[in-house]
DNA sequence: TATAATTAAATTGTACTCAATCGAATTTAG
DNA sequence: CTAAATTCGATTGAGTACAATTTAATTATA
């Protein structure tokens, strides 16, 4: 009744999460080893379809001489011009073990520059060069070729952002 | 007006994946440079998200020594008994480089043998192991423990399961 | 004010992830 | 039939991710 490899379900039995979760009252029709099948899970397909995402980006910043990581790091620097790695880190739930090497190879390629803080001497203060700035002009008909190659509705997209960022710890 | 780090915007000014594209008529709010912003990508939250939730399974899958990777491919397992690699691929939304070491750490563990297949030695077939099948009983209390930690309404689970779904090329 | 606790980056080690390439096996075309 | 094309998996190399540890700097406390 299904075609193989596609997921189906009605929502009166799943929950991606875990099944039996939301099932409800009307829960009999999951054994327990119902809630370990792929098609069932939530987590399964937020990762797959982040990559899957993130490898259309891989032809368009190869242009940039830029990673996905890479090219996240800088959307932070043209906005800020200068931030901490511990900042940075919290905008993009990325920790410095992370970071370091991303934000070296950002200065190797002479986009950004790296100081210590005078205040703090903890602090590495990463700040935007001229060359960085001039690449956002490059960069700016990016997110319209991804918006091409990934085909959801406004609303659809809309929902998905809410509930992305609600999972993120910030409700919209 | 907002909240540092927080998210905000009103429906008629945005489309996560590409401001301009899905501004509509009035897209007069819109400069090329805010395409760039980070809070209004919708790739960045798919990326982050999925990395913030299977962050959650680390400690749950240190249990059944088993990494995020290894356990989505045992997943595939605990349904298929056998399964040859590319077909694994396809499910996974991975390919062999990833996939080769992954299944040979889990052959390392004894949870499954790997072989030839006799009609086409080009093929790899994965096949599931007596222990392989124990360590679904250790599993089944993960996807109810991962629901714990993740708040989403059934109907919000639902539907960011149906646009990655969607995402992914399967609609449902 | 010594010292303990805390903080911020960097480093280390393990494990992916994926593009590109390779080599062996199989299929297809001429 | 046989050479070319294709397929499958493994390998390689670059770049993350992230937990845990280390080091240096700062702050808090007895």
């Amino acid at each position: 009744m299904r075609s193989d490899n596609k997921a189906n379900f009605s929502n009166k039995d799943i929950t991606p999460f875990c099944p039996a979760a939301v099932a409800g009252p009307d829960a009999s029709a999951f054994s327990p080893e119902d809630a370990l099948k792929l098609d069932v899970q939530l987590c399964f397909p937020l990762y797959a379809a982040s990559r899957e995402v993130i490898k259309n980006y891989r032809p368009l910043l190869e242009e940039l001489d830029l990673t996905y990581t890479q090219y996240i790091a800088m959307m932070v620097m043209w906005e800020q011009k200068a931030i901490s790695v511990k900042d940075m880190g919290q905008k993009l739930f990325l920790d410095s073990g992370t970071l370091t090497p991303v934000l070296k190879a950002l200065e190797k390629k002479g986009y950004v520059s790296r100081r210590r803080s005078p205040d703090d001497e903890r602090v590495l203060i990463v700040e935007i060069t001229e060359d960085g700035e001039a690449l956002k002009n490059q960069a700016v008909t990016v997110p319209q070729k991804i918006a091409d190659c990934i085909s959801l509705e406004p609303q659809e997209a809309m929902e998905l952002y809410r509930i992305l960022y609600k999972i993120l710890g910030k409700e919209i």
